[in-house]
DNA sequence: GTTAATGCAAAGCATTTGCACACGT
DNA sequence: ACGTGTGCAAATGCTTTGCATTAAC
């Protein structure tokens, strides 16, 4: 096992953990699906929709409804283990990563790429900066055409400003 | 007529004259409904979605359908006359603002609020930076609670940390 | 045993598409 | 006239809900 797939190993691990021990203080049940689905989540950099995590468990394991898949993911948001993350579709993110850091859409297949929060400033907003408004959590969303798109001729020019 | 409401005006006429600019170069039809619908998204500060426009233009005009809400707010899009703006919520929000500026949004209310670009630093990612991925647009987003939804006791308990 | 979670099927919104008719140029 | 845009109705996609069953504590 390479030193990344061994980092990879550590953080599922310690999600694991943390959603166990979230779970214990607020009284709500260690189910396999929680296991299984937070388990996927984490082992993925890809921001899956809630879909994506339903049909890559159905192949591991048969037996987790989309149902289920979506409440998990939002008892996940809640007990701040994941966070559901800002894009211009009309498509919920999720990321179990909820350490600062900051994202890139792409307009024409929809990927999500992580941005590293070293590139981008600090920012801190207090109370009264924004009306009132009280801050949980802010990053930059990035959005244009990644690579892959840029590279496919037709794609691109479909976003060229006319 | 204050001064907001007299910059407002101009904001409005001066978009409604972009359109039927980038329309003509387009070769685009300049329809009543076009008019209508940006007419009414560049009157709000609110972020509306596709249905609140749909339904607030009913009030005025009888005759626009929902389908051509959608669609001309595409169109809005691809000649940047709009932006569909981020937020954590799976839904498509729309800004006839398209400057640079950034935006909070409520957890509790959905509410979308704009954030002066001053406030917070300006970046400029160059393409290396993310991976060659080409950057259109990039702004701040910012999750939390409104100054109304915060004294809303059960509201706000809902979204505290457990 | 009690409370909370899951699965199923159905409902509910948000958005898109195909096709015939109407409108802008 | 021609091509594009619109309206309708239906389809699709994403997400939520009600209720009976099952699993966790």
């Amino acid at each position: 096992m390479n030193e990344k797939q061994h980092d990879r190993q550590e953080f599922i691990s310690s999600k694991l953990k943390l959603m166990e021990d979230r779970c214990r203080k607020s009284r709500l049940s260690l189910t396999s699906q929680r296991r299984a689905i937070l388990e996927n989540l984490s082992s993925r950099t890809d921001h899956p929709t809630a879909d994506h995590i339903y049909a890559s468990i159905q192949d591991r394991m048969t037996g987790v409804s989309r149902t289920t898949v979506y409440r998990v993911l939002e008892t996940f948001v809640q007990l701040r283990i994941a966070q559901k993350i800002s894009s211009p579709e009309a498509k919920a993110r999720f990321d179990a990563d909820t350490s600062r850091h900051h994202h890139a859409s792409c307009l024409s297949c929809e990927k999500v790429i992580d941005i590293d929060a070293t590139l981008l400033p600090d920012v801190h907003l207090k109370k009264n900066d924004i009306d009132g408004f009280e801050v949980f959590d802010s990053s930059f969303v990035v959005v244009g055409l990644c690579k892959e798109c840029l590279s496919t001729d037709g794609v691109a020019r479909t976003f060229k400003y006319n």
